[in-house]
DNA sequence: TACTTTTCACCTAGGTGCGAAGAT
DNA sequence: ATCTTCGCACCTAGGTGAAAAGTA
């Protein structure tokens, strides 16, 4: 994933659907970005792999986190749609005063999605550290990625062009689909079950199945539902 | 104000500050527009000036409000920065489901600004209407506008061309600036004086001075600060 | 006649990878 | 040698009033 001193959007952006909520109640849902391991990586063109380059970097940054613009918002609301983060940016500039998420270069990282009460009375701008109550955290290996400032590979740089709209002026219409486009038009690019927020605990990868049908019930919508506008 | 089927933003658009609230609370900033009367006007070219056209339009309709994005807001946060409604859209189409703000053509309205309390612990998608304690509304007879489909006056036409930077593509670059210009520049467009959450109550008109010195305290900045943010 | 709707060129605002230049 | 930064052309996305066409 690039990282750039102003900041870059992720791309594929991070995109899931939860369930189990409660539909009457307020949550919070984020998103933040935690390293995998220590070790610096660099990229090796002729075996196209990532090798280790250096071990142990020191310096472990509180990760930041992205709170999703849409909180907070009722679980019903929360679970009629895609949620997405693509407007969460990376960053490599520690000193960073927009509340970017911070990562190093040449690192490997995994996002992880929060889904907190907003009942659990802690004022969310004071507190030093994640409730232990109330939260529930999902990660994806599908999510896993190295940060880089340039490319190494063609392949993803193609991958990137030939998805990402903002691209688009860099896609060559001449060619045919090459291997690649063809495996990536049957992947499976996020698993189809929603978080549960009631069955999975922190930390917990996903993958198979949870139970909790979701209760689609619904207030009747009041004159001011606009108040909350767009719907949440 | 220009109003369209899709939704036109106003321009200029509403801006206030505010002062006198708790910065440790949490606050709604909202804003709705209201009929000043029950009149259909026509503007009249030669007289360059708005005439009753028809009386009592009934059908009156409950404004819809638009909560601001940065909602909820800690005060500390609200009275440090100037609030603006810039994205707010007005719409003619009585069938709008975006949420837009609901007028009818050729009427005159004023925009209102409502401050209230988070804790008074009422679901703010539930209510009917607004809460009588713990709300706060202010209007300005400087923000009172006639709705229209197409502008009626070429003055009003260059001054939103002038200003707007979206109309930039309009603008006569040859021309040196006219008497509305000069005017304009010099224009007080908004009173000095911030909204005062203690002092006035409800849809009271601001322009004299109010108390209630702004305790600009801060809780000190934690790393978790970020969970709201941008800063917020 | 008196408004409203639609389409359009022309903007603002900002997200892309490229390639040259910079840094270590 | 290896990685990072910067300016750029080229996009997406969407906010303007003009002018022509529509409505009643």
């Amino acid at each position: 994933m690039i990282i750039t001193k102003a900041g870059r959007r992720m791309f594929p952006s991070v995109r899931v659907k939860v369930k189990g909520l409660d539909p009457g109640k307020q949550y919070y849902v984020a998103m933040d970005v935690v390293p995998m391991d220590s070790k610096r990586y660099r990229y090796v063109y002729h075996s196209s792999q990532w090798m280790v380059a250096r071990n142990t970097d020191h310096s472990y940054i509180t990760p930041r986190f992205y709170v999703h613009p849409d909180s907070p918002c009722s679980g019903e609301t929360w679970m009629k749609q895609i949620i997405s983060f693509d407007r969460v940016k990376l960053t490599n500039n520690e000193m960073d005063d927009k509340g970017q998420i911070i990562l190093q270069s040449m690192h490997k990282y995994k996002p992880r999605v929060h889904v907190m009460e907003q009942d659990s009375r802690v004022n969310l701008s004071r507190i030093q550290s994640l409730p232990s109550e109330g939260v529930k955290t999902f990660s994806f290996k599908e999510t896993e990625f190295t940060t880089v400032t340039a490319y190494q590979n063609q392949q993803i740089t193609k991958l990137k062009i030939d998805r990402n709209p903002f691209a688009k002026g860099f896609r060559d219409p001449g060619r045919n689909k090459g291997i690649l486009e063809g495996i990536l038009e049957t992947y499976p690019w996020k698993p189809s079950v929603p978080l549960d927020f009631k069955t999975f605990g922190t930390d917990t990868q996903s993958g198979s199945g949870g139970s909790s049908p979701v209760t689609s019930s619904g207030g009747a919508p009041s004159p001011l539902n606009s108040l909350l506008s767009p719907p949440c």
